[in-house]
RNA sequence: UGGGGAAUCGUCUAACGGUAGGACAGCGGACUCUGACUCCGCCAGUCUAGGUUCGAAUCCUAGUUCCCCAGCCA
């Protein structure tokens, strides 16, 4: 294989990861790589995933090599068969595909309970008969060496026994574990004479009841990896303190192929938590309407959303991936999302807290169809027709009786656009009792039909606006950060943080009527408000939009 | 007082002893039938102190700050 065969794409970006693989392709150390995404079938997956995913896909696309999904199913206390299938949909809809290479930690039970056989007739691993705490206490704490433990010394042949009555199921849970015996004194904790398999009679999503003892992830995980011959083993930066027992079991044990650990800094960003622990909680205490809430950073969650999957790719593509613990600005994120979708994104006209306007000198009963382009950068999308008839909506905030100078839209006497109908002059405010306007009485010029004043008369502002007769009815839920600021839980308590204003739902808003079959979680344009899509719980009798993002306002930033 | 990592514009990220560059954000302007998009411009950085070198973000020394590790979780 050349370089050229293996370079990456010039714009892809680069990396030390993308370094190293290079590197050893170069050299001839590796004739091809093979990677791995190995998530814990525990919860659904999250953004912070993404990155993972597109690390390990992404690389292996890029030089040829083979990525495997590979679940690290070793705690069945934890895991479900909902999240295997959950996650194997959104790596999916990531745009990645492991071919034929679905693996699974528990597929290798059996070889690593010999491995672990192995290292007890070498004198390498022990049963330990103490308890929970004794471990605990034993273990020593970060600048006070451990303690070895009295069971440290038992025969070979003990250990065994042992070891195979835990496999018989002979003992409750929490009885004994069996340790690797390296080094009580070492200032890696991690080497202290680590668990390697404890007792748990679960029931296991893909084992059944085969088994009541489980490795833990660091006897699987080096294992797993050297028998499916994966070459760069990616993992995240707190598995560092790690690598040396990796190692260690590698060393110790006749395993197949050597693979390589390395470590990059997880994904942060800005107002939201990327934990899987803390998104259980709030999917458990009902905190949120499930995994896929469109307020979770859950890949489901986006998707419902309208986020498309390569707005993310994207998105991860431009953070980078490096060894730095770093935080992102989540308008980093609001920028890929919005540059996909200003791409792709028809658009609609939808109003989301409707103001009635009656154009006093339009025809009473008199309906037309009016055109209107369904993406101005698109020629290729083509037009539509909207009915504009006497009286329609316009948003709320679009009027001000009283308007500041900079104030381009609707006030008593202005005339604006109604985009793509007519030029329209607001005459009169009608107030109810507690002196809300309730309805705007205006007058429309017949000879701007389309938009355009014959006269080349200019107006600041274009409003969108639905018809009051032919528009539907929707209700449209409106997302707000899911935290208050923008480092949560950095007081100490991150339920604290959570932004009551999360959710947002308006009832009452109005859509035109090409929205009437708009497409499940495909994201369009609502004309000066955002982007909208239709939300799983939308149906013809009701239609509920999810707003995925606003437009970038820089008049209410002023 | 143990072990392991990391420090570059406000944020994320390049640089591999040779002009500190890009993206996001911000600010200013142009354009506009979306106060969107697009375009143009501006702002702004090598943790500190020494040293090596013609030349240091990069190498050396000493500090400082931040992150991770004491699950029978991963």
């Amino acid at each position: 294989m050349t370089d050229k065969d293996t370079a990456p794409a010039p714009d892809v970006g680069r990396d030390f990861i993308r370094d190293i693989v290079e590197a050893d392709l170069a050299s001839g150390k590796h004739k091809s790589i093979v990677t791995r995404f190995p998530p814990e079938p525990n919860g659904y997956l999250h953004i912070g995933h993404a990155k993972s995913i597109c690390l390990n896909f992404g690389v292996a696309e890029e030089f040829k090599g083979q990525c495997n999904l590979r679940f690290d199913d070793t705690n069945p206390a934890k895991e479900e068969q909902e999240f295997i299938d959950s996650i194997q949909a959104d790596v999916r809809w990531l745009g990645f595909d492991w071919g034929k290479n679905l693996f699974y930690a528990s597929d290798y039970f059996e070889q690593l309970y010999l491995w672990a056989e192995h290292l007890i007739q070498n004198g390498k691993a022990y049963v330990d008969d103490s308890t929970a705490a004794e471990l605990s206490a034993l273990r020593g704490t970060l600048t006070e060496p451990g303690k070895e433990s009295p069971y440290r010394n038992r025969s070979a042949e003990e250990n065994l026994d042992l070891f195979r009555r835990m496999r018989a199921g002979e003992f409750p849970n929490g009885a004994r574990v069996l340790r690797a015996k390296i080094d009580m004194t070492s200032g890696n904790i991690n080497l202290r004479d680590p668990v390697m398999y404890r007792i748990l009679h679960e029931h296991h999503p893909r084992t059944g009841d085969k088994w009541c003892i489980y490795p833990n992830y660091d006897f699987a995980h080096g294992q797993s990896d050297s028998l499916e011959h994966v070459t760069h083993s990616v993992c995240t930066l707190e598995f560092e303190d790690h690598k040396p027992l990796y190692e260690w079991f590698l060393d110790n044990l006749p395993v197949p192929a050597r693979p390589r650990q390395y470590e990059f800094a997880r994904l942060n960003i800005g107002y939201t938590v990327l934990s899987k622990r803390f998104l259980t909680t709030l999917v458990k205490d009902n905190r949120v309407d499930g995994w896929d809430d469109p307020r979770m950073p859950t890949l489901a969650g986006l998707r419902r959303r309208g986020v498309p999957a390569a707005a993310l790719r994207d998105f991860v593509r431009k953070v980078g991936v490096a060894r730095a613990n770093s935080t992102v600005d989540i308008q980093m994120y609001d920028h890929a999302v919005r540059e996909h979708l200003n791409k792709s994104a028809p658009r609609r006209m939808g109003v989301l807290r409707p103001l009635k306007v009656v154009i006093e000198n339009y025809p009473e009963g008199q309906v037309e169809e009016l055109e209107a382009i369904n993406n101005p950068d698109d020629p290729s999308a083509g037009t539509r027709k909207i009915p504009f008839g006497r009286e329609i909506y316009v948003e709320q905030e679009d009027f001000m009786e009283n308007p500041p100078k900079k104030f381009y839209r609707l006030s008593p006497g202005t005339e604006v656009r109604l985009r793509y109908a007519y030029l329209i002059t607001c005459r009169e405010a009608v107030k109810n009792a507690a002196g809300e306007v309730t309805e705007l009485r205006c007058t429309y010029d017949p000879e701007t039909r389309g938009g355009n004043a014959p006269d080349g008369r200019k107006v600041k502002a274009t409003l969108h606006w639905v018809p009051a007769e032919q528009s539907l009815p929707a209700e449209i839920r409106v997302y707000n950060p899911l935290f208050t600021r923008p480092d949560p839980g950095a007081n100490g308590d991150l339920f604290a943080d959570i932004n009551p204003e999360s959710l947002e739902v308006l009832k009452d808003a109005r859509v035109e009527p090409a929205l009437a079959d708009a497409e499940i979680g495909v994201a369009v344009q609502f004309e000066r408000q955002g982007y909208f899509c239709a939300d799983t719980d939308s149906n013809p009798g009701k239609l509920i939009f999810n707003r995925t993002i606003g437009l970038r306002d820089s008049y209410a930033k002023a």
